[in-house]
DNA sequence: TTGGAATGTCAACAAGGCTGACGTAAGCTC
DNA sequence: GAGCTTACGTCAGCCTTGTTGACATTCCAA
């Protein structure tokens, strides 16, 4: 009976799981975590002279070799004027090249060059760092639900995006 | 036998968890929610002529009423400079009030004005739903998680500011 | 009572978003 | 081949939001 009850009340904490105060806890450890989630790679970033949009992009033409420009900022979400400022940067430092489509000759095919790939493997190392601390602190069981609550928080025009970056993993 | 088998894949995958691959998913899983978390809240300020900056001030003047500049610097985590401009606009526009001091004249205490209160739920009405319809989806162990894994990403400084507001809940 | 520390304001600048307009090259359709 | 469309780059100009530096006010302690 006592175990009865014990149940039930666990149960009904259950049910009462969204309550205003739940959301709103969720709402604010998104944003504290946001903020830890971008803190290293800002650093890093910071001391070059870049800022998180050049990040942004590094990040996925490395995820994705031989985008193209319109690729790109479709998964950015971010105008061409905007991108182009970041790509212009890049590829006069020599981190991007940009070599124009043999098939259809209008498109840019974007790549990291070794140096590209060098800041890349720095920016991605500490960021992984940081996400691996969180993950062995939260424990496996944690990560799977954190990994679920995300992905049903992803608008749908892009969830589609992320869900073919996702299961193009290596 | 053949169950065993299966609990030892099982067990291997949970120690197989923190691959690079796992991880680079869970931080491209962070970068798209957050797209997602932040893109209501966005149209409804866009449409009034604000800016993620002024919503950030608006949900923690509303969470801790009274507070100081100094205090809401460093929830917020930029220059006082970037803030004042923000609550320059919102306070022209009758959305924050300052109050001087009593103790200490040299502090600004900050509330919401009625028609701050007003947008105030409006924004936090807007992010509740998506993060309820996130939750909803995901299940309450995934939420658990959720919180466990982000709570274990946040910056060790903003920790204590995070679970000092975390546990202020009503 | 005076000098330093703390709090908040103002000015100026930079990064990185945005829109709009335009040019060029290449592909596609009739 | 002519004309429309697409992909990309760029110029100009705007806004938000971050930065640093200088400054006024207020408090407090030597």
């Amino acid at each position: 009976m006592s175990e009865g009850r014990k149940l039930q009340a666990y149960s009904g904490e259950s049910l009462l799981f969204l309550t205003d105060e739940q959301l709103r806890q969720g709402i604010e450890a998104m944003f504290f975590a946001y903020r830890g989630f971008t803190a290293d790679p800002d650093r890093i970033l910071s001391d070059k002279g870049y800022g998180r949009a050049h990040h942004r992009a590094i990040h996925f033409i490395n995820r994705a070799p031989g985008t193209t420009v319109n690729n790109l900022l479709s998964i950015l979400g971010v105008t061409k004027q905007s991108l182009n400022r970041v790509l212009r940067t890049l590829i006069e430092d020599g981190l991007v090249e940009s070599r124009v489509g043999t098939a259809d000759k209008r498109e840019r095919h974007l790549f990291l060059t070794d140096a590209g790939a060098d800041l890349e493997g720095q920016l991605s190392d500490a960021q992984r760092a940081r996400m691996r601390a969180a993950f062995r602190n939260a424990g496996p069981e944690a990560v799977a639900g954190f990994r679920k609550v995300l992905e049903a928080m992803i608008e749908p025009d892009l969830k589609r995006t992320y869900v073919r970056l996702r299961d193009s993993g290596q």
